[in-house]
DNA sequence: CTTCTGACA
DNA sequence: TGTCAGGA
């Protein structure tokens, strides 16, 4: 249980998150006006997010493509320690909670940075950010 | 240049 | 949600 630290460390920027989940700024900085993110900031006040983070937003993403709203999420993807009293049955069907195992990540986050379009002038920033995690 | 907050023609 | 302003 000692990973939890490292997904749990500050590490990257709006820029990094928004290329890894194709989330615009705009929405995730409303996802955590929801609480449903909370991710660390830096002395100059910028946003710093762990890899739990990542997580999160990218549950977030897949959830409302599925067309759950806010509240939804806020009820699927219920905090740490919320505990669900009753009615936590919105959906019609059998959607459980997806626990993405690190390896399933890590794939996941190589497949998106493989396949964002390489913009000239600030390409591989991403590689560089990330590879600390593909030991 | 990148990100932040607040606000809404 | 997009987008612009004004600042850091």
């Amino acid at each position: 249980m000692r990973d939890s630290v490292r997904r749990n460390m500050p590490l990257f920027p709006m820029g990094i998150v928004t290329k890894l989940t194709e989330l615009t700024p705009r929405q995730i900085r409303y996802y955590e006006e929801q609480g449903l993110i909370k991710p660390a900031r830096t002395k100059g006040n910028q946003r710093l997010f762990s890899f739990n983070d990542v997580d999160r937003l990218l549950e977030i993403k897949a959830l409302m493509e599925k067309g759950v709203n806010i509240a939804g999420v806020k009820e699927v993807l219920s905090r740490p320690k919320a505990p669900l009293s009753e009615p936590v049955q919105p959906l019609a069907e059998s959607e459980s909670r997806r626990d993405l195992s690190e390896e399933e990540l890590h794939r996941l986050l190589k497949r998106q940075l493989n396949e964002l379009p390489v913009r000239p002038g600030q390409q591989h920033l991403i590689q560089g950010e990330l590879s600390r995690f593909f030991h």
